[in-house]
RNA sequence: GCCCGCAUAGCUCAGUAGGUAGAGCAACUGAUUUGUAAUCAGUAGGUCGUUGGUUCGAUUCCGACUGCGGGCUCCA
C-alpha cells in the first residue's frame, strides 16, 4: 500500500506505508521535525502521532504559528491539570483550554488554590516536562468513558461525555497517569512543550459559564513558543499596567471615586477639562449633522420604565426610589425621554428624519464586581441621540451615522474600526417581521459602505438589532465604543406617531446611536491610549510657563496672559525652584509644552519651549508659539513635531 | 452577585512572633535666584477601611460589613 501526501506548495511525496506527521516532517528535515507540533490533515488538526493511512494533502503546524501557539498552550493546560492531580490528588477536572495569550484549566476543590501553590505548581509542571511522557491518543467507546471518569471520581469529566453528540469520537489523550477527555490535537511528549509558560491569575469561574452552577477555581497561564516570546509578553504586560488610566488619573489629578459613591466619579478640575473638550467637540459636530440638543429629566415615574419595557428587562439594575407613595427611577437610559420629547404636539412626516440629542446622565445599578474605575460605572453620560424617521429614511441615516462615526473617531487618533451586528435575542419585543426587516437594514447599510463587519447571533438589544462600532488602541486592545440601533417597537409602545404624506398616523423608526458611547468610558480609553499624554487640543494644560530667575517674573506673566487671552490653556510657574525640578515635575505631569524664562528669554522676547517626550529646547518668539499652538489646538491634529524636533533640533 | 486577594500619613510602601507605628516623596517654615527630569535644613502629619469577637491588652488573630484589584467571554 502506497500513502500519496500532498503538501501545500503543491509538491508531493509518496509512503510505503501509512506515515505519522513525525514521519512526514522529518523526510523534509530534521529542523522542520524540531518546530512541528501537529499537522493538518484534510484541513482537520492531528496529532505528530497520528498515523495516516490514506492518500491526504497535509500542512505541518510549526510552534511559531498561531495554531502551533494553540496547541502548546493545550498542552500546557493539560500539563498544569497533571501537576494539579498529582499534588492535590482529591481535585477534580473540568475544562481547560487555549485562549488568547495563554490557557486556563478550570478545578473543583472544595479548598481554594492561592498564589501561594503557583510555585509548588509550577515546578511540579517543569518535572512533568522533565520526564518527557509520551502524549498517546486513544479512542473509547462512550460508556466506557463515562464509566471510567466517574469510576475515579470525575463526574464533570463523566457529564461533559454524557453531552457530546451521539456521533462524536470520544478520544482522550494519556499522559503518565493522568487521562484527559480531549479533542486535541496535543504534542507528542511533554518535553516537547517546553519551559516558556506562567502561571498567573486565580479566578472563580461557574461551571460552564452559567451563574446558577457550582463556582469553580481557574487557574491562568500565559505559553509561548520561546523564552523569548514569554519574556516580550510579560514586559508588554507591564507595558499595559503603566497605561492603567487609574494610576494616571491619580498621578494626573484627574479625579477620583471613593466609598461613598461606588461606581462615580469625583471629577477634578483637569479631569473635568478633558471632559469638557470632548463634550464641546461633540456638540459642535451634532450640531453640525443636523442634531438638536435636549435635556431630559434625571428622575421619572416607574410606570414610563414598565412601559418602555425597561423594568421588565433590567428592573433590578435601576435604582429606584419612592417618594409621596409614587415609585421613580432615575434614568437607565434616555430613550423612552426623547420619545416624550417627540410626542409633544403632532408632528409631520416633514420633521422626519428629528434627530434629538442628550448628553444624557444615566444610572444603572452594575454588579459590584463589575465596576472598573472608568471603564464600567454606575453613573455616567452618553453621547446619546434618537433619530426618528420613515423606514424609508434608515439606509441613509445609518450611513450618514457611520460617515460621522468615522470622522469623530479620526479627530480621536483611532483609525482602525470593528464592526459587528448584533441580531435577535431571546428575551425581546417586537414581531419577527420587525426583526427581519431591521436587521437585514442594517446588514446592507454595513455592505454598502463595504465594510467587514462580524455576526453577533443573539446579542441585540431586547427592542431591536444593532450595529457595535469598536476601536482598536495603540497597544491593539479593541474597546467597544459605538452603537447604532434599530428600533420598530418602542416608538409604538410609547405612542409615537407622526402625520405621513397620506394624511394617516404612522409610528416612526426610531434609531438609537451613540459614538463615543460614554464619555466616562471615553475618557479612559483615551488615557490609556496617549499614556496619560493627551494630544494638545484635549490637554487640560495645554502649555506651562515656568521661570528660570524670579526677575524673569514679570515677562513670564505677561506671557501668560497673552496665552490665556488667546484661549489656551496655561499654568504660571514661578516658583523658587530650579528650573530642572520643575521641568521634571511638568514633564511628570506630560504637559504638551514647556515654555521656560530666563533674563535672556525676557530680554529677546522669546521662550525656551520643550516639548513633551524631547529632551531638546528651542526658542521661540511668543507670537510665533501663538500661532503654532492654535494650529495644534484644532481637534484631530497630529503632532508632527516632534518628529522634526529630533530629526533636525540642535541645542 | 459569586470566587480569590487586598485595605497602614495626601501619594508609594515598610512594620508589629499581640504591648496604640516608620521611610521616601508631597505639604508647611527657613535658607538658596537657580539655564532644562529631584538644592539644603527644619516642622507638622496616622482612631492602621468600618464594626463585632478572642485577650489584661488588637493596627496585628477570628468573624461580619464596605470599598478596591483580578477573574467569572474564548467550551473536552
Amino acid at each position: 500500500m502506497t500513502v500519496q501526501i500532498q503538501f501545500p506548495d503543491g509538491a508531493s511525496r509518496s509512503f510505503d506505508e501509512p506515515a505519522t506527521g513525525l514521519q512526514i516532517a522529518e523526510s523534509i528535515s530534521n529542523s522542520l521535525r524540531k518546530k512541528s507540533v501537529a499537522i493538518r490533515v484534510n484541513s482537520e488538526l492531528w496529532d505528530l502521532t497520528r498515523e495516516i493511512d490514506a492518500d491526504s494533502s497535509v500542512e505541518l503546524i510549526t510552534r511559531n504559528t498561531e495554531e502551533g501557539l494553540e496547541v502548546i498552550r493545550h498542552d500546557a493546560a493539560h500539563v498544569l491539570a497533571e501537576a494539579v492531580k498529582e499534588l492535590f490528588p482529591e481535585t477534580q477536572v473540568t475544562i481547560g483550554p487555549a485562549v488568547e495569550n495563554g490557557f486556563y484549566y478550570d478545578f473543583a476543590r472544595d479548598e481554594p488554590f492561592t498564589q501561594e501553590d503557583f510555585a509548588l505548581i509550577e515546578s511540579r509542571m517543569k518535572d512533568i516536562i522533565q520526564r518527557n511522557e509520551e502524549i498517546v491518543r486513544e479512542v473509547w467507546q462512550r460508556n466506557e468513558a463515562i464509566k471510567y471518569f466517574k469510576s475515579i471520581g470525575e463526574d464533570y469529566k463523566a457529564e461533559i461525555i454524557a453531552d457530546l453528540p451521539e456521533d462524536e469520537i470520544i478520544s482522550v489523550y494519556r499522559q503518565g497517569e493522568f487521562v484527559d477527555l480531549c479533542r486535541g490535537p496535543h504534542l507528542p511528549s511533554t518535553a516537547a512543550l517546553g519551559h516558556a509558560f506562567k502561571l498567573t491569575k486565580l479566578a472563580g469561574a461557574y461551571w460552564r459559564g452559567d451563574a446558577n452552577n457550582a463556582q469553580l477555581q481557574r487557574i491562568y497561564g500565559t505559553a509561548w513558543a520561546n523564552d523569548q516570546q514569554l519574556k516580550q509578553y510579560l514586559k508588554q504586560l507591564e507595558e499595559a499596567e503603566k497605561r492603567d488610566h487609574r494610576l494616571l488619573a491619580k498621578q494626573l489629578g484627574l479625579f477620583h471615586m471613593q466609598e461613598e459613591a461606588p461606581g462615580m466619579v469625583f471629577w477634578h478640575p483637569k479631569g473635568w477639562s478633558i471632559y469638557q473638550s470632548i463634550k464641546q467637540y461633540m456638540r459642535q459636530a451634532q450640531e453640525a449633522h443636523g442634531y438638536q440638543e435636549i435635556n431630559t429629566p434625571q428622575l421619572v415615574d416607574l410606570s414610563l420604565w414598565e412601559k418602555s419595557g425597561h423594568a421588565d428587562k433590567f428592573g433590578e439594575d435601576m435604582f429606584s426610589l419612592q417618594v409621596d407613595e409614587r415609585n421613580y427611577a432615575i434614568k437607565p437610559m434616555n430613550c423612552p425621554c426623547h420619545v416624550q420629547v417627540f410626542n409633544q404636539g403632532l408632528k409631520s412626516y416633514r420633521e422626519l428624519p428629528l434627530r434629538l440629542a442628550e448628553f444624557g446622565s444615566c444610572h444603572r445599578n452594575e454588579m459590584s464586581g463589575a465596576l472598573h474605575g472608568l471603564m464600567r460605572l454606575r453613573g455616567f453620560v452618553q453621547d446619546d441621540a434618537h433619530i426618528f424617521c420613515t423606514e424609508k429614511q434608515v439606509q441613509t441615516e445609518v450611513a450618514d451615522f457611520i460617515t460621522f462615526l468615522h470622522d469623530v473617531y479620526k479627530d480621536f487618533g483611532f483609525d482602525e474600526v470593528l464592526y459587528k451586528l448584533s441580531t435577535r435575542p431571546e428575551k425581546r419585543v417586537g414581531s419577527d417581521e420587525d426583526w427581519d426587516r431591521a436587521e437585514a437594514t442594517l446588514a446592507q447599510a454595513l455592505d454598502d459602505q463595504g465594510l467587514d463587519w462580524d455576526l453577533q447571533p443573539g446579542e441585540g438589544a431586547f427592542y431591536g438589532p444593532k450595529i457595535e462600532f469598536s476601536l482598536r488602541d495603540c497597544i491593539g486592545r479593541v474597546w467597544q465604543c459605538g452603537t447604532m440601533q434599530v428600533d420598530f417597537s418602542m416608538p409604538a409602545r410609547l405612542g409615537a406617531e407622526y402625520v405621513g404624506e397620506d394624511g394617516n398616523k404612522h409610528v416612526p423608526v426610531m434609531l438609537h446611536r451613540a459614538i463615543l458611547g460614554s464619555l466616562e468610558r471615553f475618557i479612559g480609553i483615551l488615557i490609556e491610549q496617549h499614556a496619560g499624554a493627551l494630544p494638545f487640543w484635549l490637554a487640560p494644560v495645554q502649555v506651562v510657563i515656568t521661570t528660570i530667575v524670579s526677575d524673569a517674573d514679570d515677562y513670564a506673566a505677561m506671557v501668560f496672559d497673552k496665552l490665556t487671552a488667546a484661549g489656551i490653556r496655561v499654568e504660571l510657574d514661578t516658583r523658587n525652584e530650579k528650573i530642572s525640578y520643575k521641568v521634571r515635575e511638568h514633564s511628570l505631569q506630560k504637559i504638551p509644552v514647556i515654555a521656560a524664562v530666563g533674563m535672556r528669554e525676557a530680554q529677546e522676547g522669546t521662550l525656551a519651549i520643550r516639548r513633551f517626550g524631547s529632551k531638546n529646547q528651542s526658542a521661540m518668539g511668543v507670537d510665533e508659539l501663538l500661532a503654532l499652538l492654535i494650529q495644534e489646538s484644532q481637534p484631530g491634529y497630529v503632532d508632527d513635531s516632534l518628529n522634526e524636533q529630533t530629526a533636525g533640533d540642535t541645542k
